[in-house]
DNA sequence: TAAACATATGAACAGATAAAAATATGTTAG
DNA sequence: CTAACATATTTTTATCTGTTCATATGTTTA
């Protein structure tokens, strides 16, 4: 009972189990409902996405390599990335939303600094990936 | 010698030396010397962002997910998380590009599976990151 | 309190990106 | 070779995101 079309016909609401597929169906429909078993909840795949989706932006990047070296004020933020400072509070906001910066304000200055040290591992990782 | 202002003047292409920024600037610009100094190549901050730019998606979050458990073809990874088989190929391709899979074909079919160790921790740390 | 300064926020524009639709490429069976 | 099928690619569309500009908030000093 299976067709021969890949693509889910979205009229039909069918079932995972009914969607059809390629031809040898009845050997894959098994090894698809055991791995969507054992997918983590679509919440944790989402603030996974959300929380590299903050690492992939090469302005954050730079933000985040600063802190490891030392905390530092908007104001020298801006100046060491050579950006204004509007831009480099919007990102700290993304960052720190994320968890991944943390701020201190002292006197008319706001300081930042790394929030957490998965940070570190993460971008190490990265970087190593990266290297091949 | 230093303006009261934080923002750079762009007609004046100055030397970041003498880019003016907040009051206490004689103090902070060895700082911000220093740091730049130790900061990466601008090409690897790039590349990093592009390579987390590649997780921050959830459908490509998914297919990793799925890839954890097995290799699997195009057609039941399009079966598995719902999408239409387009739109999983031009995920794949991200990845493949990121060389974060690897796809070996098998007669018509094509599979794919993790081309990369690294991709594992980078996402447990993420996940670990969450977790708080 | 007012002035000066550092940072944060809101709105708007430009560029990037995911998904869908249509089509092309590559592979096998007959 | 042709037909059938799985995957890849191209194009288009809608949405999202980073930066800038203008302005607001918060802090210190006079």
């Amino acid at each position: 009972m299976l067709a021969k079309e890949c693509e889910i016909p979205e009229v039909m609401n069918l079932a995972i189990n009914d969607v059809p597929c390629c031809e040898e169906c009845e050997v894959h429909e098994e090894k698809v409902r055991a791995v969507n078993e054992k997918m983590p909840d679509e919440d944790e795949l989402y603030d996974l996405a959300e929380l590299f989706k903050v690492f992939g932006d090469s302005t954050r990047i730079r933000i985040l390599f600063v802190l490891f070296q030392s905390e530092m004020c908007v104001c020298d933020l801006a100046q060491t990335l050579n950006m204004n400072q509007s831009a480099i509070s919007h990102q700290l906001k993304i960052l720190k939303q994320a968890k991944l910066v943390a701020g201190r304000r002292e006197g008319k200055s706001v300081f930042y600094s790394l929030a957490d040290e998965h940070v570190r591992t993460i971008i190490d990782q990265g970087r190593e990936h990266i290297e091949e």
